[in-house]
DNA sequence: TACAACCCTACAACTTCAATAGGGTTATAG
DNA sequence: CTATAACCCTATTGAAGTTGTAGGGTTGTA
């Protein structure tokens, strides 16, 4: 489950449309998220209209185009998306659901490989399945608000909309602090 | 984290290693692990000079020589023995321990997605360097014997030698079977 | 009608993966 | 003592994937 760059930065993108759209800006162009960001932007590019394919995101043509979210984020799940770029979330094909192949070992009934590599594939799914990104956009606002770090994504001056909706209140579904010493290694 | 062949493969002989081991033939010659495992015999070959080198294996040269265990499997980690093979088993640079890489991203103590892949990280490494080898023999042990599978690696005419010995209890840690309906598609 | 923005395809440089090739060295058996 | 089975070692290779870059084409607004 080794996340691609493509990977990476279609999850940045789509955290910072979300971001975007809490905001009550929900419209962005590709050049101001590579100036945030700090990515290719032809390569960024290829990654947007991917999504777009796929349905997660929109877009508007001409001068003052630019991508936003299709769906509610409520209704984007992490899983799928990191599906969609990078392939199964399993680490071998012999357990995965979506592209199961049978392995080349004899007996993958008994194969104890196969039974801990299962477990991974639970334990990754039980992340990245659960979290929408509804989730993790929440979580960053608050840890945003928190360190009183300024909002991304100002209003621009010409184009601000309605204000922020009141956000219902979600179950945090709480997302690891990464500060805190970790104790395992990885 | 995507397992590699060469570290599935590498695995899959590492728990063979075991297997003998606890069945009291503890050396193995690459031509049997090729014939039992179906894999190519060079390619193996490669992979067990790996481990040897790593420390987890020894080896006999000459006529009946061959490859065995060179620590107790307790002291094997399954988290570390992949980490060797596939490298560092966080997703992303950003959150790993052993090789830990600054990102692209402008803000990683606010990042998002940084958090998620966290997460990710200790989910696998919760299941990898928790079990040992020897867990991962006990299970698949237990479950050819429940299902009276044939043990593999008779007992040769000529090298036979003290028998399995008495086993210390482990704690089971319970290693999901792969049989039951799994709820989530990965 | 000019321009800013998205749209689309091709390809290229690089790396990794999964082997394959082709021997060299060692120790046992006979 | 010598043949042989087994491990030891290095190099190479073909395919695939990754990470972009290049070069425009199309559309819609000012």
């Amino acid at each position: 489950m080794k996340l691609s760059k493509r990977g990476e930065y279609a999850l940045r993108a789509l955290i910072d449309f979300g971001l975007a759209q809490e905001l009550g800006r929900p419209l962005l162009q590709v050049s101001e998220l590579t100036a945030k960001e700090g990515l290719p932007i032809k390569f960024l590019e290829q990654i947007l209209m991917q999504l777009k394919a796929a349905g997660y995101l929109e877009s508007r043509r001409g001068k003052h185009g630019g991508y936003l979210l299709a769906r509610p984020p409520e209704n984007i799940s992490v899983g799928q998306v990191v599906r969609l770029i990078d392939g199964p979330l399993a680490p071998i094909a012999c357990v995965s659901q979506t592209a199961y192949e049978r392995c080349s070992c004899p007996d993958e009934e008994h194969c104890g490989l196969r039974m801990l590599m299962l477990d991974v594939r639970n334990a990754i799914s039980n992340i990245l399945d659960r979290f929408t990104l509804a989730d993790v956009v929440e979580v960053t606002m608050r840890k945003l608000r928190k360190d009183k770090v300024p909002l991304p994504f100002a209003l621009e001056p010409l184009l601000a909309r309605s204000s922020a909706r009141p956000k219902s209140a979600k179950r945090p579904k709480k997302l690891n602090d990464p500060s805190p010493a970790e104790k395992v290694s990885i």
